[in-house]
DNA sequence: GGTTCAATAGGAATAATAACTAATAAATAA
DNA sequence: TTATTTATTAGTTATTATTCCTATTGAACC
């Protein structure tokens, strides 16, 4: 989701991750602990394209495609989410604590919400036989206020 | 959603989508219309390029640009809806009944469910002070039954 | 039927993502 | 610790998805 942290919290979810990745058996590099912190840190859902130019400052070598690659890696491990926008470009987050997404239509930026009712609810028979069930979001399109204003 | 209508349904959808061109301004074309009912018609979710092959025994000189410009213009009147996949395509439907959707992170097929509970349950204040809502859906990720077996 | 202007076809351009390969650095064993 | 192994990375090149451009067409209105 992106929410801070405190210092604390923070430290412990990153040893969280770095153990995930230990089980998944994917090495711990610089590059996908600093790809994943930001992703923690910031309070929005940036594209490939954005993060890669957020962690130059910090890592001036790291490439594109690694950023592409690292992401997608993550995503196949449940760390990470590729989430639904109203463009093209896909855009991700830290899949950390359950919640759920507005989209404005017009300026495309995406806000978070809890919803804990909806995160417990029982599914309907035919997605409960379905199959394994890994997440649950709502996905909710509009105008926010700012839009409808102008 | 897609899913098979009657003849006559169909027909009184295709009529709504006409009216619906005809007040947003937008001019009622044979592509418009042909992509529109093949939308209502089938029952998955095709990408643009794979609207654009199945059109062209019906339309042999539709252009793939026509298929991207008329769902992005139906989208924006909401006639049309992009839904999230596991992929990079885009995907689409006809925004006609509200469901939902099932992806298999594995074979990264979307299958509709219906919850009516969910469509007419109250948001969480938060998001009900947004903005405007036009809609809400559930996107669930998993791995179907199909998949998990192999 | 003639006029107007939005919409189209076709192709060319751009943007987004993925593939390739030599070099690098985690993890593991010695 | 150091050496070895192997996944991962940087940099580049390719591919795929989507959008832009322009002359032409056809739907809507007179």
């Amino acid at each position: 989701m992106a929410t801070p942290y405190s210092q604390e919290q923070l430290e412990q979810i990153m040893e969280q991750f770095v153990t995930a990745c230990r089980i998944a058996g994917l090495k711990v590099t610089h590059q996908r602990t600093e790809i994943y912190r930001h992703l923690l840190v910031i309070a929005d859902h940036p594209s490939a394209e954005t993060l890669h130019k957020r962690l130059l400052p910090a890592l001036p070598s790291i490439s594109l495609d690694t950023v592409y690659r690292t992401l997608a890696t993550l995503e196949q491990h449940g760390l990470v989410t590729r989430i639904q926008t109203a463009e093209s470009q896909a855009r991700f987050e830290a899949a950390y604590k359950p919640h759920h997404h507005l989209i404005c239509s017009r300026c495309k930026q995406v806000m978070d919400f809890h919803w804990p009712a909806i995160d417990s609810i029982d599914l309907p028979e035919l997605a409960d036989q379905w199959g394994q069930i890994e997440s649950k979001t709502i996905v909710i399109y509009g105008v926010c206020k700012n839009c409808s204003k102008s």
